[in-house]
DNA sequence: GTTTAATCAATGGTCCGATAAAATGCAATG
DNA sequence: CATTGCATTTTATCGGACCATTGATTAAAC
């Protein structure tokens, strides 16, 4: 090994020509300079301006559409439009990491126990008539499907996402929408609900939604977070917690 | 007009192939019939598997990556690997949300305080003594930078990301990597810290760690509570609430 | 004149072939 | 034995062509 200078020079990455053009457009749609609605120039158009071929333009186009920054249509109008990620996105890509990291049941019922309650305490706060109003709907219908096991469950899935909704805190809805279809995932495997339990979760949701109604912060705050904690410990008890796996 | 009879075909949507071939993909890298670290075929076997074109092949392939499923090298030993993704596949698809959408920093805030309790409990009771060093040797940075704003900011940053880390509660930690970094933006342009804010930082660290250290969750949990409720208060008073848009 | 059909134009989707660039393995060379 | 140069394999990029879909326009039919 003969003895040699070290030139201390960073490993440097060569970035792929789409790559570039990417993250150029994404800036641009991020800092509003290309607003939800409106059309990116087409492909050959786009080909001209950056001289790339349209084989990298197109890439580039892929990359923003995964990301649900643009939907692209075919046909003479169409072209790719800005359309702003939806919480949906987010959902995605929670889901794609729970999924592929065996994420336990155990901690996605931790997640709602952080979360739901304050969500509840927001909606308390900020609910409109409207989101009452949906609440409420939601409410009767899981009443009357206490006997239906599959529609029960359905239900009280929109119910809590509902209340979620009615909170108006944007980042904690995309969190419960995100989490809320694995978790009823991975309970369709590992628990079976009773009457028993139904009728207490009917109590729970009335009293919580009473407490949403009547502005009542704390008490929705409460009622909520004793109802998620129930859900917790009834679900994973300290044995055979289950990763939350497609099958 | 004339009179027609509709023969109630509802809207056929016609999957690109490039979509079917990444979704066939994907599904076999979330089942984990391709676990992480394995190769995928080289493109020109997909295409002679498929029966697809190259192109429509390297777009399947250009999906999955920006979805984090894959990492692609040339060369010789190339190809395309599986990886799952990270939580900062997580992160990025929160703040380009974040971003687009404007979203205010209290909600921000709002879901640090609905967090970053629960956060705190957990890393309590699962803490390990590589992550109770790892928070500690932080505070003790963090105690000596008291004075210099700067490296402050980004030591509190990677505290309270240990202290996340430490819970291992994976969802709640990916959401709060996600938010971390929207919140720092905005309170670049929002929020100046005073010696005084941040001495009072200081001292609820540290008993927040005590409380971690000791195992004491419901210490760690009010303690922290009463730590981001504070840092809500003060960053966002009641006027002038701006909203998170990179500049 | 109105409605229907045929045609044209614009755009993204797909395919093919070729070359460039990068990474690895191997042999030649000093 | 270390280094260099060459061959090989793989993705990256390019250019061109054609197809499919959509919307607009024109022509035909009634």
């Amino acid at each position: 090994m003969t003895d040699r200078t070290t030139s201390s020079i960073a490993p440097i990455v060569v970035p792929k020509a789409s790559d570039i053009l990417a993250s150029q457009l994404r800036q641009m749609i991020v800092q509003g300079r290309l607003g939800a609605g409106t059309f990116l120039p087409t492909e050959r158009s786009l080909v001209l301006e950056s001289g790339l071929s349209r084989t990298s333009v197109r890439d580039a186009l892929r990359i923003l559409e995964s990301e649900g920054l643009i939907s692209t249509k075919v046909g003479r109008s169409g072209g790719s439009m800005v359309t702003l990620p939806g919480r949906d996105s987010v959902a995605r890509s929670v889901e794609l990491f729970v999924r592929t990291h065996g994420i336990r049941l155990e901690s996605l019922l931790e997640c709602r126990v952080a979360v739901e309650p304050t969500l509840a305490r927001l909606a308390a706060r900020n609910r409109t008539e409207a989101a009452l109003a949906e609440i409420t709907a939601l409410h009767a219908r899981f009443v009357a499907s206490v006997d239906d096991v599959k529609s029960y469950k359905a239900i009280n899935l929109d119910w809590h996402l509902a209340v979620a909704r009615a909170s108006g805190n944007e980042p904690l809805i995309a969190l419960m929408e995100a989490i809320a279809m694995p978790i009823s995932d991975a309970m369709d495997y590992q628990h079976v609900t009773t009457a028993e339990l139904r009728a207490i979760a009917v109590k729970a949701h009335t009293v919580i939604l009473q407490a949403i109604a009547a502005r009542d912060e704390d008490a929705a705050f409460n009622r909520m977070e004793r109802h998620v904690a129930g859900y917790r410990d009834i679900a994973t008890p300290r044995n055979g917690v289950k990763p939350v796996r497609q099958v």
